[in-house]
DNA sequence: GGTTGCTTGTGAAGGTTTTCACAAGCCGCC
DNA sequence: GGCGGCTTGTGAAAACCTTCACAAGCAACC
């Protein structure tokens, strides 16, 4: 199969997304609707289903249910995946009892945190164990997915404990680059940096008009 | 000045978080060193930065203070920017409390909730008001950018207020497609979408032997 | 059954981004 | 001052992605 992009990927993820919206209230979607609901074009819509094959009955369009179901084939998504947080400070807290998860297809199955006050109690019913038995509890439990949203300080660490540990794949919130860790596949939410994206956007027009030199002498 | 991508932006933010990792520890920097750190390549790096002049010196490398003074001003950081969260559940909190925020440049400076018993209280500093005190806080303190942390039926409504607020660019965890609202700049964070990307990484693999094809008859 | 209207699937064209490869230029040393 | 080692900045090439445009095919209606 030819390699997908990563921009196709994250539109299918928005496609499906939106297919389960509307799910129920319409038997037929067109490239064009769909376009039109993920700001995108029906050229656009049609190749990306077409790089995994012919789903659409021409003259009609996608049946709503059936395209759901291939792209939750494409996607990984015909089963649940079993997700550990790593680290259980404020945003560990609201992750782990974030229902948008289990909603589409994921489940929190452990928590972890290096505070001894936190270890034992328990969080939206999952109980929050000790780094320390972190290989043990993800081998117990098939933990494939690692959330980490622990300090910066801690993340490359926790990559490798998770890696060493056998999880396939990691989404960290720590804004560090965390080192490939082959065949773990890691990939890194920054807030700031989307942050920082937008402010470049609000910034650009400007900086057009006014050239950027360098500072100093 | 020509159109930058957004991959370049991104790469450009990812630069100035690892200058900053090392500024004072290293004078000078090599396009080859910066794309090591960021897992790119000494080419790429050298393209993004001489999309907006020429800052290195041939044979020597960038200047690691004159990169950071260069890439905060082409990101539009060289000033700080007022932010507000719009939802104070649990992900809302965690942003409040959340110092990555105000080290990269945001000041968290308004906080509003729908909820009666949450308004009127305080958290981290900053004092949580009703959503219909909106316009009057965001204009009062100079809001620039919303942060969208409602659950998604609401987001929709909280976009618009944004925007009539007068708020330039806003960025939504709701897993909801927020219309254009120009020049209103918006962006969507969507957690599962992200683990989706993961399962897709996970599953392609196993795809490729066996291609999708449609269910049903 | 033929005609009309609509929508898919897809080669080809067009556009954008990344990689290549090398001249230009800086530094330090002899 | 000239040479050698190193690194930038950048055209040109290659790779990749998106848009165009149209044949192929389905459905409904006469």
């Amino acid at each position: 199969m030819n390699k997908i992009s990563e921009s196709a990927v994250r539109r299918l993820s928005l496609y499906l997304r939106l297919l389960r919206g509307i799910s129920g209230e319409q038997e037929l979607i067109s490239s064009q609707e769909l376009a039109e609901q993920s700001g995108s074009t029906s050229a656009q819509v049609r190749k990306d289903l077409s790089l995994f094959g012919s789903f659409g009955q021409r003259g009609r369009g996608y049946s709503v249910p059936e395209l759901i179901d291939t792209l939750e084939r494409i996607l990984g998504l015909e089963r649940r995946w079993r997700v550990a947080v790593v680290g259980v400070g404020k945003l560990g807290s609201a992750l782990l009892g974030y229902r948008g998860l289990s909603e589409r297809g994921f489940d929190v199955v452990a928590a972890f945190d290096v505070d001894a006050e936190k270890v034992g109690t328990e969080l939206n019913g999952i109980d929050i164990r000790s780094i320390d038995s972190l290989p043990g509890v993800v081998q117990e439990r098939g933990v494939e997915i690692g959330i980490i949203a622990t300090p910066p300080e801690e993340a490359e660490r926790i990559a490798s404990c998770l890696a060493d540990a056998g999880v396939s794949a990691v989404l960290s919130f720590a804004p560090i680059e965390l080192g490939d860790r082959d065949p773990m596949v890691v990939r890194t939410m920054d807030l700031a940096l989307e942050l920082e994206r937008l402010t470049f956007a609000l910034t650009s027009a400007r900086n057009a008009a006014r050239p950027i030199t360098r500072t100093g002498s």
